[in-house]
DNA sequence: TCCAAGATGATAAATATTCTATTTTAAGAG
DNA sequence: CTCTTAAAATAGAATATTTATCATCTTGGA
């Protein structure tokens, strides 16, 4: 845990309790928490937690790079800590994300047209499907 | 005109005046209006017009597959009245979105575990960018 | 140990979307 | 053309999500 306080600090966070807490639990998660299931999971832990603490522990990050938001899901946004770029799939019946480690920026060639209206920064693919345990 | 009243009234639409002026509103338009778009731009025609009235027209057009939700604007929904798969860019300047009409299906291949997982049903890129417009 | 910048938490507000109940209307039957 | 009914429109309340405000508290460096 120590290299979680060195790795924020160095970022400049000032790491509170409850930012930690946040902080830890992001780490290294693949499960693609709502801004939610962040704060019911750290109120286990943090039972004054509120939500703007939250929240704002979701911007601090995403400032610097350290989370991104995913909208493959249009009931609520998802957060996403890992910041190497990947793709999503979603299943559209339990709403379950998985990350899909593939590079695709070799394949994706934009119309010609479009290369002349836009300076592209950024891809990201949307899988939709349905995964093993809904299909039964 | 004709022809619009026929296509929705075959898709067992009930044509009220209101639901006519967002069907004509809708049809053909590229822009990728947010429901709020489509809300204050009918007012101008049906100033009684309620958003719960935008709300359930967008849902009976979703529920025949003749609109869909975009999501790659993380601010708010956008709807997209082409039926036609496509893809989307985004400017993050000034959240201009436009299409791309681009076939990558042959290209987006999932790695082997997630095919595994899931049944794939549809795939969705979502481009970032800076539109000519905004980067001056 | 002290201080200032920044974080927390309660609350209000803004935004987006859905729901409820009532009134109105479209469209087919007769 | 009128009647009937299912569906749609409306207003407004309700819910959900996210942001803003502000007084209080805490972290981390001087």
């Amino acid at each position: 845990m120590e290299h979680i306080i060195n790795k924020y600090k160095s970022k400049g966070f000032k790491l509170t309790p409850q930012r930690l807490a946040i902080l830890r639990f992001l780490e290294g998660n693949t499960s693609h928490p709502t801004a939610e299931a962040i704060y019911s999971e750290m109120k286990k832990v943090h039972p004054t937690l509120s939500f703007a603490t939250v929240y704002n522990t979701i911007q601090a990050l995403k400032e610097r790079g350290l989370l991104s938001e995913i909208t493959i899901d249009p009931e609520r946004k998802h957060f996403d800590p890992n910041p190497a770029p990947h793709h999503h799939i979603i299943c559209t019946a339990c709403n379950r994300i998985i990350d899909v480690m593939a590079d695709y920026s070799e394949t994706l060639t934009l119309p010609g047209d479009i290369l002349d209206q836009f300076t592209v920064t950024g891809t990201h693919v949307d899988f939709f499907g349905v995964c093993v345990d809904c299909r039964s």
